[in-house]
DNA sequence: CTTGTCAGTCAAGTGTGCTTTACATAATTT
DNA sequence: AAATTATGTAAAGCACACTTGACTGACAAG
């Protein structure tokens, strides 16, 4: 699943480990998270979404990856 | 946290099972998110706001149980 | 009374979200 | 050169999301 949280965490000038602390997880998760590594759960999601007042669906992206339907 | 999806669910007519199938998890899945025993992944709950037409939020719950803050 | 459907639950197993600890690299800064 | 900060990554472990299979009780319908 795509996000564009490095973006609104740059945008507030905040380091990884900054938002980690403001999101009360680690730093590794944040940085799994925003390269791609695996997906929020539902509730650090909403916390996500709180904290930079957006909807979640503004913030993750579940378009499905139309793997190989191309062909 | 707390949800929606059994209103929402029979609002349709639809059994456990039937919402399972559509979105392509068990039934135990359902009755569980259901009843609380657990919160759907992120991309599940992508998956029911899609096929409910709602946000997440509408669907999802996440206000903090204040647990004892009442005293 | 039997059959079927629905909801709830349990047990055991797999995969992943998240943790802590640790190391590596690059960009400052002193 | 040495120290600091930010990011990326890895291994081991715990908790939870989700699975299959099975069982129960409530309710309807034959």
């Amino acid at each position: 699943m795509k996000n564009i949280l490095k973006i609104l965490r740059t945008e507030k000038g905040w380091s990884q480990a900054a938002l980690a602390e403001k999101l009360d997880v680690s730093r590794q998760s944040i940085n799994a998270i925003e390269t791609g590594k695996y997906d929020p759960s539902l509730p650090l999601a909403f916390a996500v979404a709180r904290l930079f007042g957006r909807p979640i669906e503004e913030i993750f992206d579940d378009e499905v990856e139309l793997a190989h339907a191309a062909e």
